[in-house]
DNA sequence: TATACATATGCACATATGGGAATATGTATA
DNA sequence: TATACATATTCCCATATGTGCATATGTATA
């Protein structure tokens, strides 16, 4: 049961919702997701945490960065940010947030250039 | 955003969800829930309440009782419950207030036997 | 009108939770 | 080793939230 209400907890709070959208659609490391949606990194951090708690990210350290990755293997959590993704319309926070991490490297600063290296 | 947000909130809470879940299956009034979950009356009432803020169940008054319906028009959280329904077998608490939601009239007390009259 | 039952609401309390600021830890490089 | 940068964690605070209990409101019926 509280595998159900946890995964909604999650859910229900608007960082980390925004949060595993952009990993849902692409890994991240910490100072992009910070700087993509513009929230302060201890918050990304400690919702991270929260997440890894419950065993749906992995991460993954490469030198200074620690890329973050959802695992898709609960299927209610998967199917439920695929469907947020397919209505995006209705979500325009959702919209922005998946258009500027589409162009990441156009805004963010060096921390992330180098990530690309 | 907070129409995603508040949606996962409602599902956050355990009595909540399992209130949904009955309603998902079946229009029910208020102590036929109470009686179907263990849930004292308050405490359903209080939910419902929370459930009527966002517009996702009607009420009908017949004599006495008060049915509930949930409505059926938020996609995200009709297809969500249908997953748990689908997927019953993970979550044995949901699937048993489903078999005593099966059996009500075995067991509610005069209130809910009226209800079907 | 009095009574019984169904439902809703108010109050008090404990706890959970999100947030910011500061700081600790980890890693590479000069 | 000192410095810079990335990330994690701790502390504190305000607020939200779930819960129980008591009580108010609504409805039918004797």
């Amino acid at each position: 049961m509280n595998q159900l209400t946890n995964i909604f907890k999650l859910l229900s709070d608007e960082s980390r919702l925004r949060m595993m959208m952009l990993l849902y659609q692409q890994d991240l490391c910490v100072c992009e997701m910070s700087g993509i949606l513009s929230i302060p990194q201890p918050r990304v951090s400690k919702n991270l945490s929260k997440l890894r708690d419950l065993n749906l990210v992995s991460d993954d350290r490469r030198e200074k960065f620690v890329f973050y990755n959802l695992k898709k293997e609960n299927i209610l959590l998967t199917q439920t940010l695929e469907h947020i993704l397919e209505h995006m319309d209705q979500y325009p926070q959702i919209k922005e947030d998946s258009e500027r991490l589409v162009d990441k490297e156009k805004f963010l600063n060096q921390c992330c250039i180098v990530c690309e290296a």
